[in-house]
DNA sequence: TCCGGGTGAGAAAACCTATTCCCCGAGTTT
DNA sequence: AAACTCGGGGAATAGGTTTTCTCACCCGGA
């Protein structure tokens, strides 16, 4: 028995007799023989690995997007190197140089997503897919979520639930992210002839200014019946305020939130409407736009923005009150 | 200039002139050369990579272990496959196999800690090592949480801020975790001569739970000063339950967590005392220890415990009431 | 019986890159 | 003049799989 025979049985290559080709299939079976990719790589002039570099220290954003990714390219037998940058630069250009010593096929980089940052580097001999974060050149890829799209989904469940008064409280204005939600919120209210209610409260990504965040609300617009939470920190903060403040969620004041982050959505007194990223979508987005190049199709570069979805849960049950 | 010659330059083994070998430098700093791992393993007979297989879908107690486990292969100049099985043995199996095909010297497994769980693989062909979850087989090495010391530092912490009655309130009886906690904390009382106040209570992980659990705890042991909770998640849920039953923390009950979770630990209602299982130290002890394996060195079979740290906040501060 | 065609299996090259050992030439010393 | 030293070039090597080429054998037909 060669080593030739072998590998031409494993992959029905040759020609041979039945007999022989069981024989081999039989003996890899047992000895549990799996090809070494690596060798085989050898000979296609491919190593079948992409790297996967975050900023995020994979957190709460990136992970789905990880997993959305290596989903998508477990199909394609690809395999994942994994680092983190801990957000330093210096890390991310050491990581990444030691992704290209290893040859891996392709990079995706993903990151809480805030304001376009600077990519990993010009010029570099293998695809870059950036999720979840964007590039700040415009010839790169980048797949990101629908922050706007997202804004104008809340504030149109809440005005098919009857509310009309619409607060927004969310985190610091700096964020693009931040904007944006604020952005569609406004827009789609504005298509219905509505303005949000009182002035949008940019503040912190924090329970603390959720709750700080309502009391102003409240201040400045105490017929408000909705609102709008740029988080769903946020959102559990201004539901406790609410309810402090004797107003019943949802009878008195609907709630959505963003970001459906499950432990916060579900733990909230009631339980969160909120936006839900499609994070998993985003990322195998990504990783498909990544083989995609691999193959030699690479996508024209450009900002790809993913659908937001929403989940509805008890914070905006229609009110039978 | 020989290829030979670059390569002694570049790893200061032969003879050669200064200048030579300054050339050589300069030029793979210009070219940006940096070795293939590939080939450099292919002469040392190693490949230079380990694989992380978690069941937690990276979630909140597999990615500090990560990180932490990331920092110490780091140093180690070691790439990290990442493979998230979603909890299927299937795809376990699929990916344990897929790692040693790609001739990983070691695999790390990681998981959201509950029982001890079977092993990935008897004989494997190189070495593994469970972080934040534990093999039933002995002769595995497992790196563990101290759950019980855990439950004994919250006690004797509200012990030594003046409580005696303190009562208990945590996840289901069926986690091992669980019980643990609640030995500990049982013990450490016992060694003062106090008991717990009321049943230990167990139920879910969540906040909900924490809120029931609150209700039945003060109903018991109306007189209770001081919550030792399973989580930080069933922590917020009895702190909401405690000061809508008027009793204020931490003046009239004092509250401690477990976990350490932070965006839990901090938006409670005052900032949350915890226990802080220090995930990043099991990560980088775990992999020291496959370190220490590959280098032919294995550390004995059997479970390390690593110690647990308190985290002080507001809801044990001593009360000036 | 001999030749040819067809079939099945084995042997060997190729893939790629860094390292290391051996050797050679030039220059220097004894 | 011979031996030795120093510096650098070149070739072998290691890894596992695939693929191609070659060879041996069997069977059938002439």
């Amino acid at each position: 028995m060669s080593i030739g025979t072998a590998s031409k049985a494993l992959n029905g290559r040759g020609r041979m007799r039945v007999e022989t080709r069981d024989r081999v299939l039989a003996a890899a079976e047992r000895l549990g023989f799996r090809p070494n990719p690596f060798a085989q790589g050898l000979l296609a002039g491919r190593t079948y690995t992409v790297g996967l570099v975050t900023s995020d220290s994979f957190g709460r954003f990136s992970i789905p997007v990880m997993l959305g990714a290596e989903d998508a390219l477990d199909a394609g037998q690809i395999s994942v190197f994994m680092c983190d940058t801990r957000d330093d630069p210096i890390r991310e250009r050491h990581y990444v140089e030691r992704l290209l010593a290893r040859r891996v096929e392709g990079i995706i980089v993903t990151g809480r997503r805030t304001e376009p940052r600077p990519g990993i580097g010009r010029d570099l001999p293998v695809p870059v897919v950036y999720a979840m974060t964007q590039s700040a050149d415009d010839s790169d890829v980048s797949i990101i979520p629908d922050d706007e799209g997202g804004g104008a989904l809340a504030a149109r469940h809440l005005m098919a639930t009857g509310r009309t008064r619409i607060g927004h409280v969310t985190g610091p204005q700096s964020f693009e992210a931040a904007r944006r939600r604020a952005q569609g919120m406004t827009t789609a209210l504005g298509s219905a002839g509505l303005a949000p209610a009182g002035e949008i409260l940019y503040g912190q990504w924090s329970e603390e200014w959720g709750r700080q965040g309502a009391d102003v609300l409240l201040h400045e617009s105490p017929d408000v019946d909705a609102v709008f939470c740029g988080s769903d920190q946020i959102a559990r903060g201004v539901a406790e305020t609410l309810r402090e403040r004797g107003r019943r969620v949802p009878e008195d004041v609907a709630l959505v939130g963003f970001d459906n982050w499950e432990p916060m959505a579900l733990g909230c007194r009631p339980p969160l409407t909120t936006v839900d990223m499609n994070l998993g979508e985003i990322g195998r987005l990504a990783a498909r736009h990544l083989l995609d190049a691999i193959a030699g199709d690479p996508a024209p570069g450009g900002v790809t923005i993913v659908p937001a979805g929403l989940v509805l849960r008890e914070s905006t049950r229609r009110g039978t009150s």
